[in-house]
DNA sequence: AGGGTGCCTAGGTCTCCGCT
DNA sequence: AGCGGAGACCTAGGCACCCT
């Protein structure tokens, strides 16, 4: 409805000022996995990377299969990384909890990870499948920049894949950025490093894109109207659930009304010579 | 492709208003 | 007062989206 568009503008525009009123304290989130369709076993996906950025000073925590590896003198060849996989995985969720546990106080943007097949639930639920104990972060702490964005701008604000539909209209080059479906397929090649670097592009093309809906900069379909979910639907809609509204829409009422008495006088009294 | 989520729409119910 | 029609509102089900 167009008066609830209007609310979740207000609120997602409230939202954005908030984490924008203290970015120190915010951080971009993403991670890569193994393609959750392929596991026929049911078991849950292995995660590959995950990068952490802070939107103040754009500094990059990352967590990475390849990394925990290259510290342990293994090759980087997905032959000689498969075979400890899960205990390499282990280190490295062991890394990434440890800086959750060091940084509770922070809010998390992230795109869409919002369930136990993929997010934060399902990053939790691998780490105690390896037998790690997570620190579960509250739902308050974090924000889903996708659904912010629909908020923001309406539904239909931008076409269908959004993600890379928003990058192409505003221009944003991203260099190394993979789609979901090429992920899954470098997992399935073993090429740890393109998903961690794809991984990495991502929380700045993130990043990029909550800046410029701050800074009402970002290009979106929807025109201004729309965005606002501003209409004649809308006005009855206030008028009738706040008296604030009902007075501004009489008073707009009456200083239309007002000024077109003036200008019919004005312009009777032009035609009879006045001036 | 799996599954959670949210949007859209159709259909049912409720409320209001006008007519008899 | 009672009835009927129109419009508003609510809800459930279907469907599309979205992540890798």
């Amino acid at each position: 409805m167009a008066a609830n568009q209007f609310e979740r503008h207000g609120r997602a525009r409230a939202k954005l000022k908030q984490i924008f009123a203290i970015p120190e304290r915010v951080s971009v989130i993403h991670y890569s996995c193994e393609s959750f369709y392929d596991l026929p076993d049911g078991r849950s996906p292995r995660i590959t990377s995950i990068a952490v950025r802070k939107l103040d000073n754009a500094q990059t925590e990352s967590f990475s299969i390849h990394q925990i590896a290259e510290i342990r003198g293994v090759s980087l060849k997905s032959a000689d990384i498969e075979p400890s996989y899960n205990e390499y995985e282990k280190l490295m969720l062991n890394e990434f909890f440890e800086f959750m546990r060091n940084n509770t106080e922070r809010t998390f943007v992230h795109w869409n990870m919002r369930d136990k097949n993929y997010g934060f639930r399902a990053i939790e639920h691998r780490y105690k499948v390896l037998g790690g104990n997570p620190i579960v972060l509250p739902d308050d702490r974090k924000l889903d920049l996708s659904r912010l964005l629909i908020d923001l701008y309406g539904v239909a604000y931008i076409g269908h894949p959004r993600l890379e539909t928003l990058l192409e209209k505003n221009s944003i080059e991203a260099l190394d950025f993979m789609t979901g479906a090429q992920e899954a397929e470098a997992f399935n090649q073993g090429k740890y490093v393109d998903l961690h670097r794809s991984t990495l592009r991502k929380v700045d093309v993130f990043c990029n894109l909550a800046q410029r809906a701050f800074d009402k900069t970002l290009k979106v379909n929807t025109s201004w109207k729309e965005t606002h979910g501003l209409s004649l639907r809308t006005l009855l809609y206030l008028a009738k659930k706040h008296w604030i509204y009902t007075t501004l829409i009489v008073l707009g009422g009456a200083g239309g009304a007002l000024g077109g008495i003036y200008k019919g006088y004005t312009a009777l009294m032009a035609a009879l010579g006045y001036s």
